[in-house]
DNA sequence: TCTGTGACCGCGG
DNA sequence: ACCGCGGCCACAG
């Protein structure tokens, strides 16, 4: 931004989302609308969607701990930005069986 | 403005 | 278990 600009200023909230995000556990998993619904806007899926898109590329937050609700990962299959994720998640212990999420106990509990 | 396009979701069929 | 559909939200043309 331009250095005119008190920098980092309250004048846009911050976003519940990554507030959200950022409190999924190691070894847990939590799908695009259990987040939404978490980040107060229920059937905004596509929301958190591009949301994630727009993270940095060198961001703290675990994005790769967002799964769609079929327990697949939702990233271009393929790519290797999903590679990446699922890398990351079989380095959490989470087991992957034909491309999707193994287990059901390792996604974040219902409300 | 309107339309299309996604890191989506639930409900039916 | 797979599909189509409407609903959802932001963004590019």
């Amino acid at each position: 931004m331009h250095p005119s600009q008190p920098s980092g200023l309250a004048d846009t909230p911050p976003n519940p989302l990554y507030t959200v995000l950022a409190q999924i556990p190691v070894g847990r998993v939590i799908t695009y609308g259990q987040l939404a619904t978490l980040a107060g806007r229920p059937g905004a899926a596509r929301w958190v969607g591009s949301q994630l898109r727009a993270l940095p590329n060198d961001t703290q937050l675990p994005w790769h701990r967002v799964v769609a609700a079929s327990g697949k990962i939702s990233l271009p299959a393929g790519s290797d930005a999903a590679g990446k994720q699922r890398t990351r998640l079989e380095a959490e212990g989470i087991a992957f069986r034909n491309e999707r999420i193994a287990l059901a106990q390792y996604r974040w509990p219902r409300e």
